[in-house]
DNA sequence: TGTCCTTTGAAGTCT
DNA sequence: AGACTTCAAAGGACA
């Protein structure tokens, strides 16, 4: 694991390999030749990635054409089995997320009123234009749920975007101006696997390699980045939560002597503002919002130093409970998915009318697998500049703080997992269905119903890869809504479809579960999916062979993309 | 009211 | 070292 070094330039865990990607995404946007490596794979990716095509849109960095042509970022849902909940919800993806680009507020989101609402006064006004001036940016004040829904939206396809998405003009990104991406040392570290420059661990597929003359940083160019929105939806107001907003005459900085960049200053400014410094009013900001990620404890806290070294001292327990009763919560720094989660959220629950938390996490789940490579090292970048913020801010905080905060139940839930995987007749507790995750009408299902998604006419492996022209899904999109769900319980649930499935399906499951264990991915827990979730059938004949070899376990073999139609068709519709 | 669900990733603990 | 666990956000559902 990374360390974060002093000087700031710690590599905790961002993608640094991703420098590649915009190298990579703009040798395709050119339609450059791609290595012959990849000539054989060229084929089923762009049909499998057809989909991403089909929704990348127009957008400011080009045509539908780049998306097709990446290889498949790695995903590892694929084996992940999907409840009939996890259907509807590709369903709704297929018939609705994915229509348009996974960012398709970018664009207009270059609101030409700039600076208007917040120039004024310097911080936004309720309702006032989301235009972020790049000097201004770390001082606005955003009331919170003020920009939930801008229903001011210079394009028609902003309609659909009821997000607050900042967004710079110019297409800078929002921490362009502030985040140091030439001059902040982020030394290539360890960043998430799949996202290596060289060889996705995941798919096993060789990247282009990152060429010398770029820069070993992120490509996150101003075009690239201008079309990413605010993934630090501290400064965004999302459904209704309150942002993070900044003392109208600026921030002050708790820790004179912490060297601050601009990049330091944004985040600080919004995400980890100053309060765990003596709150001016009682553990509220100036301006009356509580600061995300410090709860405040019941007991009013105190000006409690962070720096300071909490405990250590030879207080009774009684005063050390008592002490860290008043110590603020300090929150663990969100990751990339938590950022782009919390700013997606609020626009697939636009998108669709679910409301429930647990179906739209696995919407945008499956969102984050479909998203390139290089939006994902946005989120990646950001989350490594909160984890570095976080540090700096909080040097003495550990995640180990925020151990036992919370109920555990993972561990509960786990040992009746293990109890249930012994005994499996045996339902464990009250063991919620997945399927009331979603709500019974399925407003958003519609549509793909309507345009008949692959699941409800489920086309033949060969076909979809035959017709890479075909508006064929993602291979993650279509291959997530089996992946093997991480949860025992729900784990033990899918074990019956898997059960079912393989009755149904006389395939080898070896198969199944090499690339089930390919899940290897991101997720820990994955790993550790039961071998019945990895007996799911996988029709894998009309594969070229070159997709198996070429896809090594821990990789979403493009012959995985043929799950999506049959054992899909078995596992669907299971409550009607 | 509190917990669960659900997702991924980071970081902790445990073996 | 690797496996496992917890927490981060979110809000409806449920006991």
């Amino acid at each position: 694991m990374p360390q974060l070094e002093p000087t700031g330039g710690d590599d905790l865990g961002a993608p640094d390999e991703l420098i590649a990607f915009q190298d990579e995404g703009e040798e395709q946007d050119k339609g450059a030749g791609r290595g012959s490596a990849h000539g054989d794979l060229d084929e089923l990716k762009s049909s499998l990635v057809s989909e991403t095509e089909n929704r990348g849109g127009p957008g400011p960095g080009g045509g539908p054409g780049p998306e097709a042509e990446r290889p498949p970022p790695p995903r590892e849902s694929f084996q992940k089995p999907r409840d009939s909940l996890a259907e509807v919800v590709r369903r709704q993806q297929d018939g609705v997320f994915f229509k348009g680009p996974p960012y398709p507020g970018y664009p207009f989101l270059m609101l030409p009123e700039l600076g208007s609402p917040y120039l004024a006064n310097g911080a936004l006004s309720p309702g006032g234009a989301r235009t972020y001036l790049q000097m201004k940016w770390p001082l606005l004040d955003v009331p919170a749920g003020a920009t939930l829904k801008d229903s001011r939206s210079p394009s028609p396809a902003h309609l659909s975007n009821k997000v607050p998405v900042v967004q710079h003009g110019h297409h800078m990104h929002p921490l362009t101006p502030l985040i140091t991406y030439s001059n902040d040392p982020f030394p290539p570290g360890s960043p998430p696997g799949h996202l290596s420059p060289e060889i996705d661990p995941k798919t096993g597929i060789p990247r282009p390699p990152h060429p010398p003359e770029l820069p070993p940083y992120y490509p996150l160019s101003p075009g690239a980045v201008g079309q990413l929105p605010h993934p630090l939806g501290w400064l965004v107001p999302q459904q209704g939560q309150p942002v993070y907003s900044i003392p109208p005459g600026g921030f002050r900085h708790p820790y004179p002597a912490l060297a601050m960049n601009a990049s330091m200053s944004s985040l600080m400014s919004s995400r980890f503002s100053p309060h765990m410094v003596p709150p001016p009013t009682h553990g509220l900001h100036p301006s009356g919002i509580p600061h995300p990620t410090i709860v405040s404890p019941i007991v009013k806290q105190e000006p409690t130093q962070p720096s300071a070294s909490p405990g250590g001292s030879s207080k009774s327990p009684v005063a050390v409970k008592k002490e860290e009763e008043k110590k603020p919560h300090i929150k663990k720094p969100l990751n990339a998915f938590m950022l782009y989660m919390k700013e997606m959220r609020a626009k697939v629950v636009a998108e669709c009318t679910l409301k429930e938390s647990a179906a739209i996490n696995q919407i945008l789940g499956r969102r984050w697998h479909s998203l390139s490579r290089e939006e994902q090292a946005k989120y990646y970048e950001l989350a490594r500049k909160e984890r570095q913020l976080h540090s700096q801010l909080y040097p003495t905080w550990s995640a180990r703080d925020n151990y036992g905060k919370k109920k555990k139940r993972k561990r509960e839930k786990l040992a009746q997992q293990q109890s249930h995987d012994t005994d499996s007749s045996l339902p464990s507790k009250s063991k919620k269905p997945c399927v009331p995750y979603l709500p019974p009408e399925k407003p958003c299902a519609s549509p793909a119903s309507s345009h008949g998604s692959m699941l409800d006419s489920p086309a033949t492996p060969s076909a979809a890869l035959a017709s890479p022209a075909a508006p064929a899904p993602t291979h993650s999109e279509q291959a997530q809504p089996l992946s093997l769900t991480t949860k025992p319980e729900a784990r033990a649930q899918l074990a019956v479809h898997s059960t079912v499935l393989s009755s149904k399906a006389s395939s080898s499951s070896s198969s199944s579960s090499s690339s089930s264990s390919s899940s290897s991915s991101s997720s820990s827990s994955s790993l550790s999916s039961p071998p019945s979730l990895l007996s799911r059938p996988i029709p894998f004949p009309s594969v070229p062979p070159t997709a198996l070899v070429s896809s090594p376990p821990g990789s979403v073999p493009a012959a995985l993309a043929v799950l999506q139609t049959q054992p899909l068709s078995l596992v669907t519709k299971p409550a009607d």
